[in-house]
DNA sequence: TTGCATACTGTATGAATATACACTATTCCT
DNA sequence: AGGAATAGTGTATATTCATACAGTATGCAA
């Protein structure tokens, strides 16, 4: 790609917080009005050169069509948002609005799956899973409604708190094991909810 | 929230799924069209009740300035990619161009810092830290540039290939060290390149 | 039945918007 | 000095687009 002058990156770069910052991308008058202008066709000009370098793509005559077409964007696919429940009292039915303290945004790729409506995210709390490589503080992604199958990790409510633990099945009768030696190791899963199956994880660097 | 009508979801989910899917919000007429409505108005009157109860925003006069607010998009704060790259083979001035195999899309709450221009992403290969609880085909996030401060975990040019090892200084010298007996242990940090220091990670649950 | 909300068709209009044409100034290269 | 590329001002215009006005039809509750 043929390298862009100052200007003409300066350009690029509003376009593209423009769009992110506002949900659209700006009107070639905002773009003027934004670098102070008095003319349109200074944007104009600019943006035929982004195009004919290929930084820049837009559908002739649409309103606000500009895009900038960074290479990552365009291995980026669809982003999900998957709400952060601070707490699961029960059956979290269509608890999706409520309890949510927080959103998870990723691309599908990134987490290797297509979460689905039911896919919501929790913080850890706790080092009952240490075993599995899952810290206090990560954030876990999980999907509700599928029958865990045998070994796979699972958030489940025990007295009140949902917590994460291994699915196991010992002679047909299904088992939550805690992967720390330190809690108690198998708990029946009778009479238990299974809130949800892990699909992935996020973890922030500790400071 | 007012619960809406089929058709008000369907409409609402359509410019939704356009907006992400064209990187712009849908004129009344592409909704039109979209539907089969033989007048515009048809759309006018649903984006009327969709903003009464809530679930749309615009501004009055600006062409496709629809947005759906969803009570996630409010959450979810500034999309960043970071490339993901298949091999650093050396410096990495610039290669954010080249070698990007795929792109890691996060929000910036999510991973819990802002990633810089000098962020980029690796797939871990290898369980030579897995006592610091990454696993073979993690991905991490790091971030180039910083003096890694002790007990960080870095990415290193050792060899021709990157690797993840603990930054340890021992008597004002640097080491690095592999959180796994089966590698050896310390490792002189000079002359290495350190490429990176660990910010956040994600992980794809096995099937 | 009488309303009332939803779900449309059809027409119209002005503002928003992209984009062409005509010029000027500056910088950089030859 | 001359020419090309970048960076602007100013004016104009054909679309695109949101939105208002005037209706019709249907289901649903009082």
């Amino acid at each position: 790609m043929q390298p862009l002058t100052a200007k003409q990156r300066a350009l690029a770069d509003f376009i593209e917080s423009h769009q992110r910052q506002q949900g659209r991308a700006p009107t070639y008058q905002e773009i003027a009005d934004h670098f102070g202008y008095r003319s349109v066709n200074a944007v104009t000009g600019h943006i035929r050169l982004l195009r004919q370098k290929g930084y820049l793509a837009s559908d002739t005559g649409k309103a606000r069509s500009l895009r900038v077409t960074s290479p990552l964007a365009k291995l980026r696919s669809r982003i999900v948002d998957i709400p952060l429940f601070g707490s699961i009292p029960a059956g979290l039915p269509q608890a999706r609005e409520q309890d949510t303290e927080g959103c998870i945004s990723v691309d599908v790729e990134s987490i290797g799956y297509k979460p689905s409506r039911n896919a919501f995210a929790l913080r850890v709390a706790g080092d009952s899973m240490i075993g599995r490589h899952i810290l206090d503080g990560d954030f876990v992604v999980l999907e509700h409604g599928p029958e865990p199958r045998n070994g796979q990790i699972v958030a489940a409510l025990i007295d009140g708190a949902s917590t994460l633990k291994t699915f196991l099945l010992k002679n047909g009768k299904p088992y939550l094991k805690a992967e720390n030696p330190k809690y108690p190791d198998l708990v029946p899963a009778q009479e238990l909810m299974i809130q949800g199956v892990f699909k992935a994880l996020i973890r922030r660097a500790r400071e």
